[in-house]
Order: C-alpha cells, then structure tokens, then sequence
DNA sequence: CCATCATTCAATAAAACGATAGAATGATGG
DNA sequence: CCATCATTCTATCGTTTTATTGAATGATGG
C-alpha cells in the first residue's frame, strides 16, 4: 500500500539533491547553458571524479540528464524550472536566514555604504528597455554570452572592460547584467564604470533568471 | 573573505532541512495552521522527542518559528512562500522523476481507469465560484477547517460525510478540496459521493496552495 | 586493433544524519 | 515551593553522505 508518506520521502530525495553546496554550483552554471564534466569540474573548483558523482546525483533526482557527443558527455538542466525553483529557495533563505542575510551584504555591500549601487529590478529594466534610455551590458565570459544572452547586450568580459569602453554608449543609462543574484561580475563592473564617470547599475538578477522567466533571448 | 560558494552552502543548509521525507510532512501539517510540538508529532506519527529534534532542524534552516504559549511551543511558518517552494518542488519532480509518477498514479489513479475524476484547476475553479455554479466542500477535520478555509466552503469531515448529505446541494456541481495535492480525502470524497449520485470533482491544490497564492480565506 | 582521452565505477575513511532512551529545563496550578 | 506536564537536551548507535584514490569503461583517431 501506498501512503502520502512515500511521496514525502521521494520528494525529499529531490531536496537533498540540492543540499549541497557543490552541486548547487554545479546547477547554477548548468542554468548559464548545457556543458560538459571537464568544464563543469573547472568552473566549480572540483576534481572530475567528484563532479561527476555530484553530476550522478543529481541526475538520479531527475534535476540534469546527460547526452553523450563524441568523447564527452554533455550535462544540461531537465527542466527551466528548476531556475525557479533555485530562485524561491534563494529568495527564502534570505528572507528568514539572518545568517543568508550576513553573508550576502559582506559579499556585496561592503563598498556600497551610501547605497547608490542598488540593483535595478527586473520590472524597472523592462520599461527603461522598452522606452530606450538603457543600454544592456553583459559582463560574462564571451563563451557564456554566445550560449544565450539577452536582447541587445553588448558583451564586454570583466577582464577586457578598460579595453572595450568605446563599445558603451554614454547617453544612456547602462545597466550590467551576469550569471545571477550571486554573481559578483556585474557588481564590479558597476563599481568599475562609476569610477569612469559612467551612468551604470547593477541588474539584480542575471541571465538564466531572464531566460526562466520566459523573457527573450537571443 | 567571502565568496560566492558560501552563500551556495548556506542555501544548501536550507535545502537540506526539506531533504527528509518526516520534516516535509511536518511543514504540509504546519501550511494547515500553527500547531504544538504533541500535535505535529501526532499528526505526522513521529515520536514526541524525534518531531522535536526535526522542528529544530528547520528553525536553524530559517523554516519554522516557534513561540511559547504557556506550557506548549507552537510552531508556524515562517513564511508564506515555503507553500509555494514545495509545490514548485513537487512539480519539479514530478515532471521529471518517473518514480515520482509512478507513486502519484498509484496513490490516486487506481480507482480512476477512465479518468473521469479529473481535478478541477485554480482557474476552472475561480471562474465555477464566480459565476455561482459551483459549492465548495472541504472535507478536512473541522479543527483544520476552523483554523482557516476557503470563502463559503461548507465543512464535512470525511468520516462523517454519509450523515451531513443535507448540507450539500443537489443544483450544482461540488467541489471537494482538502490539505493539498497529496491528500487523499477529497479524492476519496469525490469517490463516494459519486457512487450516490452527486456531481462532484476535486481540486486539484489545497488549503495552503490557495492561501499561498494570496487569495481570500475565511 | 591500439593508444588516448573523457568519464564513470568501486572501495575506503571521515563526517553528518536519524532514531531512541533517559535526563534536564521551563511553565503551570495547587 | 512542589508536582506535573510539554518540550528540549544529551549520549549513543547504526546508516548515509562525501571526498579521495585508482581501476574500469566507452568513444575516437590513427
């Protein structure tokens, strides 16, 4: 016989996939677009063998499936909810974990004591973009922006920022954008362009939060 | 100094409070109203000490709050949204887990061959409310019913569904709502009131859901 | 078919988790 | 203040999770 009890317990398995730091990680630059161990072991810091037990992991609970292509085996996300999923997690640790709170103001705010850095959020961006007066900025790595980015950004990689300024328009408002809430690129690049003289702010979220929305991509 | 993989792992404490099929249950039963530790550990069938020790683990996770009424802790949410990550959670795995599938239609589906007790979604249900076609029946035990239910539901606890009959209109269509997705008794609700005749569906979401969801409750 | 490369599997040890039982704490009513 | 009740704390043991290491598998190009 069935109880409500197995489901509990099956849907518990789902949540302990995600307790983890490493494999969060490894979700988060999965959500940046479909990539393979090697790659994912680089940009999480782990050894291979270790991401792929993780990558195992969480393709047991149904969160990633894996697609061989030639030598490699190619990871993707089963599914763009799972961002959201991610998001609400986020969103309620924040919330209610003072700790959370801590970690992300001394991740972030350290600099931005008089607050002019405040993100600028998703509803704002939609209207500055649709009237004209911003000028998207996608600071990740170039790899990353051709996977998908969103419309009309122009992609300066944090590294060559200095050396690409003519790409920015100075009549409008810049807004940076990069991989997420967490994502400290965008936040540097901000605090890089205010130095210069430029009209810039942060977008608080990134481009798999875009994407999952189900906002356009290009 | 901080970084980015700190914050992953504080989320990750958080997510691994909801890794444990017990402590899911306990917070399906704390979306039903504030409760003491003896009736958590009575409703989720957990020994007083063991439901204790999992409440902790969610207060450390920034899950629950609790608060002393004379000899009792009560313990609550500590926000509205936890109902709306577990059901994004839920759908996560149920799209992509067919264990998960597999153990939903075994729960609800055996009974139901031809499918013809198809829950009634939020929106079908809004508009049946709207426009009057529809009465709504919560078949919870009248202490969850008393604690909070959806505006003008008529309350019928299951085990005392045969000897209330009067109270249910025979000129429209009913609809039965209980705890959640996962709860059984509205389904076995709907079951036997059509074997008397009456046209009755289930919704599909609960209590929580609709109280999640920021619609009205009574 | 062989050498190579990317990934997975298997075995191990350290750490974290979970259930239980019994002691300790904190509030209440006499 | 004492007895009682609800809850939490402490200690313990068995289980699960995690990182590491090295061997095994699977596809590729010569």
């Amino acid at each position: 016989m069935i109880s409500q009890q197995d489901l509990l317990d099956t849907l518990a398995q789902v949540a302990r996939a995600l307790g983890n730091g490493h494999r969060l990680a490894l979700l988060e630059r999965l959500a940046q677009g479909d990539a393979s161990v090697e790659t994912l072991a680089n940009t999480t810091d782990l050894t291979v063998g270790n991401a792929s037990q993780h990558l195992q992991h969480l393709r047991r609970a149904g969160l990633v499936t894996a697609q061989r292509s030639g030598k490699q085996m190619i990871y993707r996300l089963t599914d763009e909810r799972i961002v959201n999923l991610l998001g609400l997690l986020r969103q309620v640790a924040e919330t209610n974990l003072a700790e959370m709170e801590r970690l992300v103001s001394r991740l972030f705010a350290e600099d931005d004591a008089d607050g002019v850095l405040e993100a600028i959020s998703r509803d704002e961006l939609l209207a500055g973009l649709a009237s004209g007066e911003v000028a998207l900025l996608d600071v990740r790595p170039e790899e990353e922006y051709e996977a998908g980015h969103l419309p009309e950004a122009i992609n300066i990689p944090l590294e060559q920022l200095e050396d690409m300024l003519g790409k920015l328009p100075r009549d409008r408002e810049i807004v940076a954008y990069c991989r997420g809430p967490y994502c400290v690129l965008s936040h540097e690049a901000v605090q890089r362009l205010r130095q210069l003289g430029y009209r810039v702010r942060r977008f608080e979220e990134g481009y798999p939060e875009w994407k999952a929305a189900g906002l356009p991509i290009a």
